[in-house]
DNA sequence: AGTTTGAGTGAACATATGTTCACTCACAAC
DNA sequence: GTTGTGAGTGAACATATGTTCACTCAAACT
């Protein structure tokens, strides 16, 4: 009975496929069922044996593949900063279809929350609810891309205007807004979805905008 | 053997207590143990077993008490929120010894924080991971916060120059930052508390300011 | 005084968990 | 063709979990 009622389980199984190939799929099996598991709880709630049963391996396998599910949440933040970093790429390259770069930010943001969900979910999430070590690591993660946001931001504004010091304020800002919205999205309902958008729109004008305005009539 | 080397026990036992009072102090002692045991996990991964045994009853017992570790959980949403709007209410009154009303607000939530740590910490971490019920309950609660604040904005600017749509989004922003500073709180260690309480206040001075600004600005 | 009530007990259950161990047996290397 | 490796198996374990049930026994009510 290795026929299992569960919407997610191993794969397609490829025609032929060699020894490693078929060590990766089952790797992959078990990082999505863990990403789909958790999601509508945590990683401290996620058990061996329930990961296993999704993608329909015992759970002695599940050793082959991680040392326990702490490790196993260690390779997700990984991952799940790759999509971010991707999402971040996309976002520098200033889409000429739009004027404002602001209104063109939160739309890559949304498609990119769209596309690959389970890894922001699992961001948004773990980062306050995970075992210390992944909440340790989201955080670390995190913080780097504040510093290369801060770094991108002195290349575009006027060195004499932004210290240092406002430039990393600024940098944890925009990361803060930009989680904030993110869960804002992952959490509505999708009809609501442009609705919340525009909002989340306004609202980034007004902060970038305010602080923009506000630096500039600063003296000091 | 009721003795356990749990740092958090039932009470200091009151001299003579009626019925009634001594059911109220092991309430309590389970709403206690709860909170301080999920804080480095999350309610989901909370047992019934776990609190009854750091209370010092057994397991069955709290049936008396409470339905479900969900139960458990509405009524801890009630009670944080209980702490938050405390926190709130000294907000509001804008001590007059500082001339900042930012500056005081920031002084304000990290002394509540401080305080209250167990709650802000719950509201921090089961917004987003906890079970369903409870995270629904936490998002209607920080809407009506928002809508208060809304209202409270409405009071404090010139009627004709905010939309209510304006002052929505306004009190999202605060309110979203406000969370997101009291999380920052939450994970700084001591002795860097100071320079992040410092940076919180630079934050929101930057955003208030030139949100102000900015609209005063904007003819529509 | 006698009776009722209900917080807390203790045993028992079915089930879920992490982890171990010896095993198979298909693929890869020789 | 023989051999070895290592992903996946299946049984077994000790322990943790939610929930039940019949119980005690002191405070509260009559």
């Amino acid at each position: 009975m290795p026929a299992d009622r569960s919407p997610v389980a191993l794969a397609p199984a490829a025609s032929v496929e060699s020894r490693g190939e078929r060590k990766e799929r089952t790797r992959r099996a078990i990082l999505d069922a863990a990403l789909d598991l958790c999601e509508d709880s945590s990683l401290v709630a996620l058990s061996l044996r329930q990961v296993a049963k999704r993608v329909g391996i015992v759970p002695t396998a599940f050793y082959r593949h991680f040392d326990s599910i702490e490790d196993l949440g260690m390779v997700l933040v990984e991952e799940s900063f790759v999509s971010l970093r991707e999402m971040l790429r996309d976002v520098r390259r200033s889409d000429p279809e739009y004027l404002d770069l602001i209104d063109s930010s939160i739309s890559v943001l949304h498609e990119h929350v769209r596309s690959r969900r389970a890894h922001f979910s699992f961001i948004a999430r773990e980062r306050v609810a995970g075992p210390p070590a992944v909440r340790a690591a989201i955080r670390h993660q995190l913080d780097l891309v504040e510093r290369e946001l801060a770094a991108d931001l002195a290349r575009l504004t006027a060195p004499a205007a932004w210290s240092t010091e406002d430039l990393s304020v600024l940098a944890n800002l925009i990361v803060t807004s930009m989680v904030g919205t993110a869960e804002v999205i992952l959490a509505s309902r999708p009809e609501a979805e442009q609705a919340i958008l525009e909002r989340a729109r306004a609202q980034l004008r007004m902060v970038i905008v305010g602080v923009l305005r506000w630096r500039s009539r600063t003296d000091r």
